[in-house]
DNA sequence: ATCATGCTTAGCCATATTGCTAAGTATTGC
DNA sequence: GCAATACTTAGCAATATGGCTAAGCATGAT
Protein backbone atom coordinates (compact mmCIF):
# COMPACT_ATOMS: atom_id res chain seq x y z
CA UNK A 1 0.00 0.00 0.00
CA UNK A 2 1.12 3.81 -0.48
CA UNK A 3 3.50 4.95 2.05
CA UNK A 4 1.21 7.92 3.15
CA UNK A 5 0.31 8.07 7.04
CA UNK A 6 3.67 7.12 8.67
CA UNK A 7 1.89 8.87 11.51
CA UNK A 8 -0.44 6.05 12.87
CA UNK A 9 1.92 3.47 12.14
CA UNK A 10 5.04 5.00 14.33
CA UNK A 11 2.01 5.09 16.56
CA UNK A 12 0.44 1.62 16.67
CA UNK A 13 4.10 0.40 16.93
CA UNK A 14 5.21 2.09 19.38
CA UNK A 15 2.13 0.59 21.25
CA UNK A 16 2.90 -2.45 20.25
CA UNK A 17 5.25 -3.42 22.83
CA UNK A 18 3.99 -4.18 26.30
CA UNK A 19 7.02 -2.99 28.40
CA UNK A 20 6.33 0.42 26.19
CA UNK A 21 2.36 0.65 26.96
CA UNK A 22 3.72 -0.47 31.13
CA UNK A 23 5.98 2.97 30.51
CA UNK A 24 3.36 5.10 29.26
CA UNK A 25 1.00 3.84 32.07
CA UNK A 26 3.35 5.13 34.54
CA UNK A 27 4.01 7.55 33.23
CA UNK A 28 0.50 8.37 32.93
CA UNK A 29 0.66 8.90 36.77
CA UNK A 30 3.59 11.82 36.52
CA UNK A 31 6.81 12.15 34.96
CA UNK A 32 9.61 9.98 35.74
CA UNK A 33 13.45 9.62 35.88
CA UNK A 34 14.78 7.01 33.29
CA UNK A 35 15.97 4.84 35.75
CA UNK A 36 13.04 4.69 37.19
CA UNK A 37 11.41 3.56 34.39
CA UNK A 38 14.06 0.99 34.25
CA UNK A 39 13.61 -0.38 37.36
CA UNK A 40 9.98 -2.39 37.09
CA UNK A 41 11.02 -3.89 33.47
CA UNK A 42 14.29 -5.61 34.79
CA UNK A 43 15.52 -4.41 31.66
CA UNK A 44 19.26 -3.09 31.08
CA UNK A 45 19.65 0.91 30.74
CA UNK A 46 20.51 0.54 26.86
CA UNK A 47 17.16 -0.83 26.19
CA UNK A 48 15.48 0.69 27.87
CA UNK A 49 16.30 3.89 26.71
CA UNK A 50 15.73 2.34 23.10
CA UNK A 51 12.42 1.72 24.42
CA UNK A 52 11.99 5.44 25.34
CA UNK A 53 13.18 6.57 22.07
CA UNK A 54 10.23 4.93 20.33
CA UNK A 55 8.16 6.39 22.68
CA UNK A 56 9.40 9.87 21.67
CA UNK A 57 9.84 9.75 18.11
CA UNK A 58 6.34 8.56 17.98
CA UNK A 59 5.52 11.72 20.01
CA UNK A 60 4.20 9.49 23.15
CA UNK A 61 6.41 11.32 25.84
CA UNK A 62 8.61 13.85 25.95
CA UNK A 63 12.31 14.22 27.94
CA UNK A 64 14.53 16.37 29.44
CA UNK A 65 17.70 16.57 30.81
CA UNK A 66 18.25 18.52 33.79
CA UNK A 67 22.17 18.01 34.98
CA UNK A 68 22.69 13.89 34.66
CA UNK A 69 18.81 13.08 34.70
CA UNK A 70 16.47 12.82 32.78
CA UNK A 71 12.74 13.34 32.70
CA UNK A 72 10.28 11.64 31.32
CA UNK A 73 6.53 12.54 31.01
CA UNK A 74 3.71 12.00 29.02
CA UNK A 75 2.08 13.63 25.89
CA UNK A 76 -1.54 13.16 25.86
CA UNK A 77 -2.92 14.32 23.01
CA UNK A 78 -0.43 12.20 21.14
CA UNK A 79 -3.48 9.37 21.35
CA UNK A 80 -5.55 11.44 19.33
CA UNK A 81 -5.21 11.07 16.34
CA UNK A 82 -4.85 6.80 17.26
CA UNK A 83 -8.34 7.00 18.53
CA UNK A 84 -9.80 9.27 15.66
CA UNK A 85 -8.80 6.21 13.63
CA UNK A 86 -10.24 3.66 15.24
CA UNK A 87 -13.43 5.79 15.47
CA UNK A 88 -13.43 6.34 12.08
CA UNK A 89 -13.34 2.87 11.64
CA UNK A 90 -16.26 2.35 13.63
CA UNK A 91 -18.08 5.07 11.92
CA UNK A 92 -17.59 3.00 8.56
CA UNK A 93 -18.55 -0.39 9.92
CA UNK A 94 -21.65 1.10 11.57
CA UNK A 95 -22.61 2.91 8.56
CA UNK A 96 -23.65 -0.78 7.46
CA UNK A 97 -26.25 -1.38 9.51
CA UNK A 98 -26.80 -5.40 8.90
CA UNK A 99 -25.05 -8.03 10.65
CA UNK A 100 -25.19 -9.95 7.88
CA UNK A 101 -21.27 -10.23 7.43
CA UNK A 102 -20.88 -12.47 10.45
CA UNK A 103 -24.46 -14.58 9.58
CA UNK A 104 -22.83 -15.35 5.89
CA UNK A 105 -19.22 -16.06 7.07
CA UNK A 106 -20.84 -18.53 9.30
CA UNK A 107 -22.90 -20.45 6.34
CA UNK A 108 -19.41 -20.45 4.85
CA UNK A 109 -17.73 -21.86 8.12
CA UNK A 110 -20.74 -24.81 8.20
CA UNK A 111 -20.71 -25.82 4.71
CA UNK A 112 -17.08 -26.27 5.21
CA UNK A 113 -16.52 -29.30 6.46
CA UNK B 1 8.52 -6.22 31.56
CA UNK B 2 6.51 -9.22 31.92
CA UNK B 3 4.44 -10.91 29.27
CA UNK B 4 1.28 -11.33 30.10
CA UNK B 5 -1.40 -8.70 27.98
CA UNK B 6 -0.20 -10.74 24.73
CA UNK B 7 -3.52 -9.45 23.06
CA UNK B 8 -2.60 -5.69 22.81
CA UNK B 9 0.41 -6.74 21.63
CA UNK B 10 -1.10 -8.59 18.58
CA UNK B 11 -3.81 -6.32 17.99
CA UNK B 12 -1.36 -3.17 17.71
CA UNK B 13 1.67 -5.25 16.17
CA UNK B 14 -1.46 -5.78 13.82
CA UNK B 15 -2.32 -2.25 13.31
CA UNK B 16 1.00 -0.49 13.56
CA UNK B 17 1.21 -1.41 9.36
CA UNK B 18 -0.54 0.80 6.67
CA UNK B 19 -1.33 -2.42 4.53
CA UNK B 20 -3.38 -3.57 6.79
CA UNK B 21 -4.65 -0.66 8.31
CA UNK B 22 -6.11 -0.20 4.15
CA UNK B 23 -7.53 -3.71 4.39
CA UNK B 24 -8.92 -3.30 7.61
CA UNK B 25 -11.10 0.14 6.12
CA UNK B 26 -11.76 -1.70 3.12
CA UNK B 27 -13.56 -4.38 4.90
CA UNK B 28 -15.21 -2.19 7.13
CA UNK B 29 -17.54 -1.73 4.43
CA UNK B 30 -18.15 -5.34 3.54
CA UNK B 31 -16.52 -8.61 2.82
CA UNK B 32 -14.09 -8.99 -0.01
CA UNK B 33 -12.49 -11.88 -1.70
CA UNK B 34 -8.58 -12.07 -1.01
CA UNK B 35 -7.97 -11.23 -4.95
CA UNK B 36 -9.95 -8.32 -4.35
CA UNK B 37 -7.99 -7.29 -0.88
CA UNK B 38 -4.46 -7.79 -3.08
CA UNK B 39 -5.48 -5.39 -6.21
CA UNK B 40 -5.19 -2.05 -4.26
CA UNK B 41 -2.17 -2.94 -2.59
CA UNK B 42 -0.12 -3.53 -5.39
CA UNK B 43 1.68 -6.58 -3.83
CA UNK B 44 1.03 -10.21 -4.63
CA UNK B 45 -0.74 -12.69 -3.11
CA UNK B 46 1.70 -14.52 -0.76
CA UNK B 47 2.47 -11.33 0.54
CA UNK B 48 -1.46 -10.39 0.76
CA UNK B 49 -1.88 -14.01 2.42
CA UNK B 50 0.66 -12.99 5.21
CA UNK B 51 -1.01 -9.66 5.76
CA UNK B 52 -4.62 -11.37 6.41
CA UNK B 53 -3.30 -14.01 8.66
CA UNK B 54 -1.87 -11.50 10.88
CA UNK B 55 -5.32 -9.61 10.81
CA UNK B 56 -7.11 -12.91 11.61
CA UNK B 57 -4.83 -13.89 14.25
CA UNK B 58 -5.14 -10.57 15.93
CA UNK B 59 -9.04 -11.58 15.39
CA UNK B 60 -9.98 -8.21 13.14
CA UNK B 61 -11.23 -10.42 10.55
CA UNK B 62 -12.43 -13.77 9.90
CA UNK B 63 -11.65 -15.62 6.55
CA UNK B 64 -13.44 -18.68 5.12
CA UNK B 65 -13.17 -20.75 2.10
CA UNK B 66 -15.85 -21.51 -0.30
CA UNK B 67 -14.70 -23.45 -3.38
CA UNK B 68 -11.56 -21.45 -4.26
CA UNK B 69 -12.38 -18.39 -3.01
CA UNK B 70 -11.72 -17.30 0.62
CA UNK B 71 -14.22 -14.35 2.11
CA UNK B 72 -12.76 -12.09 4.40
CA UNK B 73 -15.12 -10.40 7.06
CA UNK B 74 -14.22 -7.32 9.38
CA UNK B 75 -14.93 -8.01 12.94
CA UNK B 76 -15.72 -5.25 15.10
CA UNK B 77 -15.79 -6.07 18.37
CA UNK B 78 -12.04 -7.33 18.28
CA UNK B 79 -11.29 -3.43 18.50
CA UNK B 80 -12.91 -2.88 21.52
CA UNK B 81 -9.79 -4.33 23.70
CA UNK B 82 -7.96 -1.28 22.00
CA UNK B 83 -10.55 1.03 23.04
CA UNK B 84 -10.24 -0.06 26.33
CA UNK B 85 -7.10 0.77 26.75
CA UNK B 86 -6.76 3.75 25.10
CA UNK B 87 -9.23 5.13 27.68
CA UNK B 88 -8.01 3.49 30.62
CA UNK B 89 -4.87 5.33 30.06
CA UNK B 90 -6.58 8.54 29.56
CA UNK B 91 -8.46 8.16 32.85
CA UNK B 92 -4.99 8.19 34.51
CA UNK B 93 -3.97 10.66 33.19
CA UNK B 94 -7.07 13.02 33.79
CA UNK B 95 -7.26 11.95 37.08
CA UNK B 96 -4.35 14.51 37.56
CA UNK B 97 -5.94 17.62 36.21
CA UNK B 98 -2.71 19.30 37.02
CA UNK B 99 -0.86 20.04 33.47
CA UNK B 100 2.04 20.65 35.54
CA UNK B 101 4.08 17.81 33.33
CA UNK B 102 4.42 20.49 30.33
CA UNK B 103 4.65 23.52 32.22
CA UNK B 104 7.95 21.55 33.89
CA UNK B 105 9.75 19.96 31.05
CA UNK B 106 9.45 23.73 29.23
CA UNK B 107 11.36 25.07 32.18
CA UNK B 108 13.87 22.40 32.29
CA UNK B 109 14.18 22.78 28.22
CA UNK B 110 14.37 26.20 28.71
CA UNK B 111 17.46 26.10 31.24
CA UNK B 112 19.00 23.82 28.96
CA UNK B 113 20.67 25.38 26.33
C1' DA C 1 40.46 15.38 43.22
C1' DT C 2 37.96 11.37 43.33
C1' DC C 3 34.27 8.45 43.08
C1' DA C 4 29.54 7.09 42.49
C1' DT C 5 25.49 8.06 39.75
C1' DG C 6 22.92 8.36 35.53
C1' DC C 7 22.75 8.27 31.26
C1' DT C 8 24.84 7.46 26.40
C1' DT C 9 27.27 5.26 22.46
C1' DA C 10 28.95 1.50 19.91
C1' DG C 11 28.49 -2.84 18.49
C1' DC C 12 27.02 -7.71 18.65
C1' DC C 13 23.45 -11.50 18.43
C1' DA C 14 19.03 -13.80 17.71
C1' DT C 15 14.69 -13.46 15.94
C1' DA C 16 10.83 -11.30 13.49
C1' DT C 17 8.97 -8.78 9.68
C1' DT C 18 7.99 -7.78 4.91
C1' DG C 19 8.73 -8.35 0.51
C1' DC C 20 9.71 -11.66 -3.37
C1' DT C 21 9.70 -16.03 -6.76
C1' DA C 22 8.70 -20.61 -7.91
C1' DA C 23 6.10 -24.30 -7.67
C1' DG C 24 2.30 -26.50 -5.75
C1' DT C 25 -3.18 -27.71 -4.97
C1' DA C 26 -7.97 -27.33 -5.61
C1' DT C 27 -12.14 -25.45 -8.22
C1' DT C 28 -14.65 -23.85 -11.95
C1' DG C 29 -15.76 -23.22 -16.86
C1' DC C 30 -15.49 -24.94 -21.64
C1' DG D 1 -10.26 -33.69 -19.97
C1' DC D 2 -7.92 -29.23 -19.91
C1' DA D 3 -7.10 -24.68 -18.93
C1' DA D 4 -7.79 -20.75 -16.26
C1' DT D 5 -8.64 -19.05 -11.61
C1' DA D 6 -7.72 -18.52 -6.79
C1' DC D 7 -5.33 -19.42 -3.47
C1' DT D 8 -1.34 -21.93 -0.82
C1' DT D 9 3.26 -23.56 0.54
C1' DA D 10 8.17 -23.35 0.68
C1' DG D 11 11.98 -20.88 0.87
C1' DC D 12 15.02 -16.82 0.16
C1' DA D 13 16.82 -11.90 1.07
C1' DA D 14 16.94 -7.45 3.24
C1' DT D 15 15.87 -4.91 7.06
C1' DA D 16 13.98 -4.03 11.66
C1' DT D 17 13.46 -5.18 16.51
C1' DG D 18 14.69 -6.20 21.12
C1' DG D 19 17.91 -7.85 24.07
C1' DC D 20 22.80 -7.74 25.75
C1' DT D 21 27.88 -6.13 27.20
C1' DA D 22 31.57 -2.97 27.36
C1' DA D 23 33.16 1.28 27.55
C1' DG D 24 32.50 6.39 27.58
C1' DC D 25 31.06 10.92 29.54
C1' DA D 26 29.06 14.23 32.14
C1' DT D 27 27.37 15.71 36.99
C1' DG D 28 26.91 15.59 41.99
C1' DA D 29 28.59 14.36 46.44
C1' DT D 30 32.55 13.96 49.59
Amino acid sequence: MAKHDPDLSLLFHALSDPTRRAMLTRLASGPARVTDLAEPTGLKLPTVMRHLSVLEQAGFITTAKDGRIRTCAIVPEAMEPVRTWIDEQRAIWEARLDRLDAFVMNVIKETEE
